[in-house]
DNA sequence: GCATTAACCAAACGATCGTTTGGTATTAAA
DNA sequence: TTTAATACCAAACGATCGTTTGGTTAATGC
């Protein structure tokens, strides 16, 4: 039976943490800074995680969580092959950008920066891209078209909106997908 | 005038350093290995270069002028527009898996973690983007589609290769250059 | 032959890092 | 009312970081 208040500063924690690390990166945080900004002494962080690399690896599980909900009830409304990965495409576009610090910091931080759970970390994030293969397997395409690589196409496209998007900008999410989708869609239709 | 000796220790340096930094990221690369791996104590480093940022500034610069020699090179014998982005795409893709350290530290270490010379960095890599800008423009799109959109999505699925490339794998960078042109070229065509 | 400069070494500096240790209020259970 | 667990604080640990300082050796210029 946790107490109310065990779970609050918990959370608060790892919210305060995935921010930072979203933000600043995962070895730019030090575990003073996580500290500071929920008021508290940075060996105190240790009552509640045994190490910085569990800290990651809470907020890692946490985020795949998030965005396997955020892509399968975008993708769950759609039935048509190419407005389902318009739909996923805009919701990976949400997440690696404005969503939330959880789902930015799985594109930010990768596994090789935290050898110690790198497999872990590399399982969980390959759980989330398994959805996005799913997709594109049930895409008409044409035969000469490599699945595989235009899986990496699309997520790469996707991916890297996390170093250009701008909330204010010319694009939301939603537009962005459909714009991707529409760039590749009838050149790879069967 | 300078030595061969003076010029040599330098460029073993650099080398050194940009091995490192391509490999295992700025941060995670220490002083002290990279005197290591030269042979050196870590303070006569300083003798060649005066900080740790203006290491990698030298590392970017260099990396920014092979890049676009190698992307130079590989548009100049090519002259429809599409076959033109196809050889810029293979080119890229080259440049961030397997061509040199440093062109790879280019796409591997972010301006953002190098607070000092964070509008240096990004004014490079900004130059070479734009010999890619040049190529889309030439481009035969239909009017509905966003030439700056477009270019974020070819330039993001290039260089997300650098996570997932492997240069025994199934494609070649020509050949990955190839299919995603051939993805997007009937769709945008006007 | 002498002075100078280039190219280092040896050793340390202060700062910061993740983490540990021992103690201390506060709360809840008995 | 005592006991025990919770949730911290205060202080420090050893390691590592980028960097500095002062000296040393070898090559070069006059």
């Amino acid at each position: 039976m946790k107490t109310k208040r065990a779970n609050s500063r918990n959370e608060a924690l790892l919210d305060a943490a995935a921010d930072l690390f979203a933000e600043q990166g995962f070895k730019a945080t030090s575990m003073r800074d996580i500290a500071k900004s929920v008021d508290m002494l940075p060996g105190s962080i240790y009552y509640h995680f045994s190490s910085k690399d569990e800290l990651l690896l809470a907020i890692y599980r946490a985020g795949v969580e998030q965005i396997t909900d955020i892509f399968d009830e975008a993708i769950r409304e759609q039935h048509d092959p190419w407005e389902r990965l318009q739909a996923g495409m805009a919701a990976l576009v949400r997440a690696v950008t404005q969503e939330s610090s959880y789902t930015r910091v799985i594109f930010r931080i990768k596994p090789d920066e935290v050898p110690a759970f790198r497999e872990e970390l590399v399982a969980m994030r390959d759980g989330f891209e398994q959805g996005f293969a799913e997709l594109i397997d049930d895409l008409p395409l044409a035969p000469w078209v490599d699945r595989h690589l235009f899986r990496l196409m699309v997520l790469g496209a996707g991916n890297h909106a996390q170093l250009w998007f701008s909330p204010g900008g010319s694009f939301t999410p939603d537009e962005i997908g459909e714009h991707f989708v529409r760039y590749v869609r009838e050149s790879t239709t069967a």
